[in-house]
DNA sequence: TTGACAAGCGGAACATTGCTCCACATACTC
DNA sequence: GAGTATGTGGAGCAATGTTCCGCTTGTCAA
């Protein structure tokens, strides 16, 4: 209503207000240490201990996520981003089969890292809902265009539909247990170097 | 000790005692509300809540039951024996083709049931990790007897791998939803009606 | 049938934890 | 520097898992 809302609404793009510093500061600080602590205790960790780890009340963590789902929600989605933006990082610090091959193992190791969330997306909170396309929304892009990059440089003959290499990887993961990655590498090599050559006719069985 | 103990002991095969009429009751009491409660409310539904339906006390509920994860992997057992025993019951009351169809169904409905569990079974817990084999251990017989059955009866021409049958409808009920069990009655019927008939020679791709 | 007592029962009480509320503090605007 | 919207912190509430223990009851020898 007033000039100075006004003046602050131009300055930004759709809310009122931007968050103020402190505010920001402490956002970062909870889903770091609710990072960390989802890690070591699994996602039913108590809202109490994040809040301590991060250095803040309890009330300043419920204020920015109401419910523990809309923590845990945040936290995979950073790392989503995460995961998904290193993908153009090592595009650009790598030959494009090298790129693809590192982002594919940080790619395993972040699934690695979501057993315990694997049981929360099945829970029916409506606050997990969306994280699956949130997942596919970001990842497939990703890896398209590392594959794509990696074709167009003739290091891989075939490029195979990324969602689909996602779900192979992501079952291989689900399936193992936790100190099976280093069987999960061994597939993820095979299915690297399957990649590489051309791909012969199948026949027969 | 006592010479008591002793006959006691002889007339039962291995703990000191048989338990008592009342505690036999109300076990069984405990595991039938649990069941039901946990197919309307979900296996997190409140402890209380299902004393109460049992007609017990919270005390009784915890010594038969230390641990809630406890009583959700006993009616998990209790209901994989149910479904498990249904086999013979179906195999003598009805012609092999038959049997087997039937029993396919109580498995659909069976895993149809256990949405929620399904995370629980991912949770970490140790009370659950016996489960996945006591769930083999039990279907895999029932069903290699069914199919054997009808094969023997000349009803149906293959016999697949109980294991990768087992697993292939149960993946059907995971992936869809509850109300996509129609669906999953669909394919089963093709999975049956495919092991009817010699299997072709598979080709190309 | 009865008495004795171990086995079992029930629920009050405690512990933990998700979440709310509001008096107080502080970053931002002018 | 003052005023105020914004944000903070943690006491406290409610729900729920779990323990504890005095009372009740099924069981069995006599």
């Amino acid at each position: 209503m007033t000039k100075q809302k006004d003046a602050v609404k131009v300055s930004k793009d759709e809310k009122k207000r931007p968050l103020r510093a402190d505010a920001l500061r402490n956002e970062d600080a909870v889903l770091q240490a609710a990072k960390e602590i989802f890690l070591t205790s699994g996602v039913n960790a108590p809202v109490r201990d994040i809040a301590a780890k991060a250095g803040v009340g309890i009330g300043t963590l419920y204020r920015r996520f109401p419910q523990r789902s809309d923590l845990v929600a945040s936290v995979f989605r950073r790392e989503v981003d995460d995961c998904a933006a290193k993908a153009t990082t090592l595009a650009t610090e790598n030959a494009p089969l090298k790129a693809l091959k590192l982002w594919l193992k940080c790619y395993v190791d972040f699934l690695a890292t979501k057993k315990g969330l694997a049981a929360a997306l099945h829970s029916g909170d409506p606050a997990f809902e969306a994280l699956p396309a949130y997942f596919r929304a970001n990842f497939e892009p990703a890896l398209t265009s590392l594959l794509i990059a990696a074709r167009d440089s003739g290091e891989i003959k075939e490029v195979v539909d990324p969602y689909d290499l996602l779900r192979a990887i992501g079952n291989l993961s689900v399936t193992n247990n936790a100190d099976d990655i280093k069987h999960t590498y061994r597939i993820l090599d095979l299915l690297i170097n399957g990649l590489q050559f051309e791909k012969k006719t199948s026949r027969g069985v």
